[in-house]
DNA sequence: GGGCTTTTGACCTTCCCTGACCTATTATAG
DNA sequence: CTATAATAGGTCAGGGAAGGTCAAAAGCCC
């Protein structure tokens, strides 16, 4: 569909990552490219280059300035399976939601994502016996934090 | 036999998808064409164009905005969870890997979603002997589907 | 007339893009 | 060394361009 100004921008800058895992570039030079005002690219890196998307911005200002972009990976979900596996124990189903919520909230987890895994993991769903139960939950969940953590 | 203006459209929208499988159209564009309101696109989308129907909407609002509308060949998520859960018997992972994958290609799950629920189905995760390990697998299933169909 | 579908219009939310003004960094003149 | 100029990026409010919602009016068919 009709491509905006900021769509372009988005694209050119998505090359530039897959080119090189990492975007350098002046405001002003990208600016005049694509005849727009500075501000404009400020406007795309704010809208689709979050950190919730998986990206990091550093910039520099003054002579010699610069605005780099990175993918970030997200090591907040790794690192929440890793301690429920490392764990071994079960995770109660109050426990597993509130972690989901947590995820949610701070958009590691989209909000459907939230409510399914919420929903999959309800102790009637699982119909198990009390101590694999849990077990099992843990795994579950473990599971989905990593697998929504490989990329995007 | 009177055609309204809503079946007009309707056909114009069924016209464009045969042609390429996908209709992009833009609100006003489409209203001035039939020289009605532009409420009256959402009127025929709401009416005819439904996930119970078979058909999914995205849609832009702001400058470059424009409505999509695609065709999913895949049974609707509600009535996939129902079936599913009707059948009363198990799922094995290739069959539930198939069908998510299935709904990740029609647009009904996310890309991630999918990956999400094809990784946590895996029969290592889910760790039971065979009977029961399939029938989890199937609850687990149909809650998700049922899950992600609520809104978005 | 009663109950349905269709159609409209007023108002709302979201998204794009700019311009004026602000802050940080470096270069340079005195 | 310090003050100032030059350079470069940051912020924010606001206007315009879409699409969304909803209730009320208008048709239509018993």
């Amino acid at each position: 569909m009709s491509l905006t100004l900021a769509d372009a921008i988005e694209r050119h800058i998505l090359a530039l990552l897959q080119e090189c895992g990492q975007a350098d570039l002046q405001r002003v030079v990208l600016a005049r490219q694509y005849d727009c005002a500075p501000s404009q690219i400020n406007y795309v890196l704010a809208t689709r280059f979050t950190p919730e998307r998986g990206f990091v911005t550093v910039s520099r200002r003054g002579g010699g300035g610069y605005i780099r972009i990175v993918r970030s990976g997200q090591p907040e979900l790794p690192r929440l399976a890793a301690a429920l596996r490392q764990s071994g124990t079960g995770v109660a189903q109050a426990e597993a939601a509130a972690i989901v919520a947590r995820c949610g909230a701070s958009g590691w987890l989209t909000e459907r994502e939230a409510r399914m895994l919420t929903d999959m993991l309800h102790r009637d769903v699982l119909d198990l016996p009390l101590p694999q139960r849990d077990l099992l939950r843990a795994r579950l969940l473990a599971v989905a934090l990593l697998s929504a953590s490989q990329g995007r």
